[in-house]
DNA sequence: TGGTGAATGTTATACAGTAACGTGTGTTAC
DNA sequence: GTAACACACGTTACTGTATAACATTCACCA
């Protein structure tokens, strides 16, 4: 994510949060800056040396208990194939999301297209499967990448 | 996976891997057996108990190495979301594979539909990226839970 | 018969996530 | 005011997942 994306997120989620009646709390803030800051998808340690080289006193759960909370406002996904996270590049409505992931620069897109999306939902419910949410991770090239040897 | 699956997935691996060349060997059959033989998705340090109580030796390698042999013939999947790996229902042909994973008893059953699957190829094409490969993981009910009360 | 590479054994460690309990702080009820 | 409460955060300890690095064994072939 770039700098003015990151701003733009966190000046997003105060509002968000504003509206909600949620508590956007210094800490969670802080966490969510990191998140965005991070080019490509970072982990939940990685979060907490950065945390750490603010000076903060931190342990896993400070961390966590940020993430679950960022997670549920729909603030960052959690990308369950690398164990990372990444700010949601359009926090505004909840969504499952798709993700698309370089494996040259190892940066993540996000898709979120409706008609892949519902797509899943028909074919589950072919086979009498009631979808209720969903996860796509998409391993390839990005743009950038696309034509780049191996 | 049911006991006869178990034995039809060990017979079509035994096939797959004398036609492509590669060992099967006994631990990595055995660890397959485990797989198959699971009715729900089996993480890898359950598999490891196992072979321990066959009397076998045993360290988390020993038990990743065969996983990671048996995914390169596309034999067993992996579910990112659970960390946990089950038995391919038909693994003649590579594929990512869609699984739809209930959220009530725990069962997991793998979906293979071309079209979702081409709609996930076209939808990331549309915006520049190149997919390889695609991880879906669909959360929800399967017919037999569907109606039941939370 | 000795060399080569693949498979496995073994030890140690890194990375991911959670349980349980304590502490401070602000809001509400009386 | 102050007691009660909910919530966020600090802290310790632990469980679970996965890999690095090196030693050993074994099958196969020159
Ligand atoms: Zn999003
Ligand atoms: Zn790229
Ligand atoms: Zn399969
Ligand atoms: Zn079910």
């Amino acid at each position: 994510m770039q700098a003015n994306d990151c701003a733009a997120a966190l000046a997003a989620a105060e509002g968000l949060c504003e509206a909600r009646g949620t508590r956007l709390t210094e800490l969670r803030r802080r966490v969510l800056e990191i998140v965005c800051a991070s080019a490509r998808p970072i982990g939940a340690y990685a979060i907490l040396d950065v945390l750490r080289d603010d000076g903060r006193p931190g342990a896993p759960p400070t961390v966590y208990r940020a993430l679950d909370f960022l997670l549920e406002q729909g603030l960052v996904h959690r990308l369950a194939s690398l164990n990372a996270f990444i700010g949601c590049s359009h926090p505004a409505e909840h969504h499952g999301g798709q993700f698309l992931i370089c494996e040259r620069c190892g940066c993540v897109g996000e898709l979120d297209s409706h008609e892949v999306e519902d797509g899943i939902v028909r074919a589950a419910a072919a086979v009498g499967f009631a979808a209720r949410t969903q996860m796509v991770e998409i391993l390839g090239r990005c743009a950038a990448c696309r034509d780049a040897p191996a």
